[in-house]
DNA sequence: CGGTGGTTTGATCAAAATCAAGTGAGGTGG
DNA sequence: CCACCTCACTTGATTTTGATCAAACCACCG
């Protein structure tokens, strides 16, 4: 049930078998969710925590304005809302991207968990820090790289956090976005996007159609994103 | 020594009277810094982590291009590398803004207080989480504002930030940065910056001169920023 | 077969970047 | 005490990137 979420620790901590057992016996209420829909919405009091089980979904914001910023995407494996333990109100909207598998775990139960185990606190709020390194470089990528750089950057970043749960195909991987999505995430019109898309199409750097994401060389990628993996800290042992 | 931390905390968390005791009990190493002097750097393995006692610091990442963006202003009370805890290396870097005062305490030493109370481990998680919570509204910030509402906001956020620890005189505080400085936080150029300025100053809506900032409403600046003090989480209790 | 959601195209416009050159205040040294 | 240096800010002219507006196009689906 739980076994990205159980992948990824694994990968990036160091917890005992115990500790891990620990967490696969958290009770969770399982649910499905159709394709974007919203399911956590800036102002709410959530008393559980989400594990997404499946599907890929999205935490955003929208401005007075009506324009809405993408924040996060987020993959099989994550937990989109764990601040929430310890952060009473939602500051943002959790969404679905594709039709999800979500597990709902209550706060208490974790709240005990984390008491009990202090390994498991500490790969929980690990867990937080490193979506906050995310934070960190999309503020880098919306603020200081150009449109084509950008989009090669999430596409870059994707693939390695995919990769940990055993998502990525040898060139390619599903991602369901549009690319009004993409231009949501990018601070872009989807305008823009488009046509950004094409020219990296055209240059045999990337194509995305039918969601599902191609590109021909990781490295050709990733210098062209400006991308170093660093900050998704999936190494820890190094 | 640790007065700001204490104060924020006891704004915004419910520790105990002993548990605040410990927190101030923490062996620190008082350090001064010179202004504009960085003292963390990305790539860094950091064994301690500093609390600012007095002065400003930012966090910031260069991409290859040589662009420098900041991820956030710290300000006296604020523990901006408290995610090296978990966070093995560091991805980004971290420097003083004017002279400051830092306090540097042993990972140990926190982690062994952590473990002892449970109350601390999560008011410390939960400054993290906060933190997270300024890099996402940075996110929209960069990403979906205009120039105007982006230099708006950030001076409406500094306001909120700088009032809980009491260093908000009624209508203007310090802020030591340079017009190159907010270009690098907001995502433009100097240049812009300085266009932007003019015209807010004009408008009357707010003044940046001798690093003192000055704003004749805050619902007006509020308005223009499209600021909302949620996402800040300064007031858990409601 | 028409509707719908997503993508593509073209034309025009605006925001912000770039390039280049001042100004002006504070600090230093002759 | 004044010349000069530096750093920050300012101004103007021009260009670029990406936004906006408007209209097809296209595939899938009921």
């Amino acid at each position: 049930m739980k076994t990205f979420f159980i992948r990824r620790l694994r990968a990036q901590t160091q917890l005992s078998e115990e500790d891990l057992a620990a967490i696969e016996a958290l009770p969770m209420q399982v649910k499905d969710i159709e394709r974007r829909t919203p399911f956590v919405r800036e102002g709410d009091r959530p008393s559980q925590c989400c594990l997404i089980l499946e599907g890929f979904a999205v935490r955003s914001k929208t401005t007075d304005e009506g324009k809405r910023q993408i924040l996060a995407i987020h993959i099989p494996g994550e937990m989109p809302d764990l601040h929430s333990l310890h952060l009473k109100v939602m500051d943002h909207d959790l969404s679905t991207l594709s039709k999800c598998q979500v597990g709902f775990i209550n706060h208490d139960a974790i709240h005990r968990l984390t008491r009990e185990r202090p390994d498991v606190a500490s790969a929980l709020w690990r867990e937080t820090l490193v979506d906050a390194a995310v934070f960190r470089e999309w503020i880098v990528n919306v603020g200081r790289r150009d449109a084509t750089a950008r989009l090669a950057h999430v596409v870059a970043e994707l693939r390695e956090r995919l990769k940990v749960i055993g998502l990525l195909q040898d060139h390619h991987f599903g991602l369901p976005m549009t690319q009004m999505d993409l231009a949501d995430t990018l601070g872009l019109t989807p305008i823009h996007v488009n046509r950004v898309l094409q020219q990296l199409r055209k240059d045999g750097v990337l194509d995305i159609k039918k969601e599902t994401v191609s590109f021909a060389s990781a490295e050709r990628l990733d210098h062209i994103a400006d991308f170093d993996e660093l900050y998704l800290h999936q190494h820890p042992m190094q």
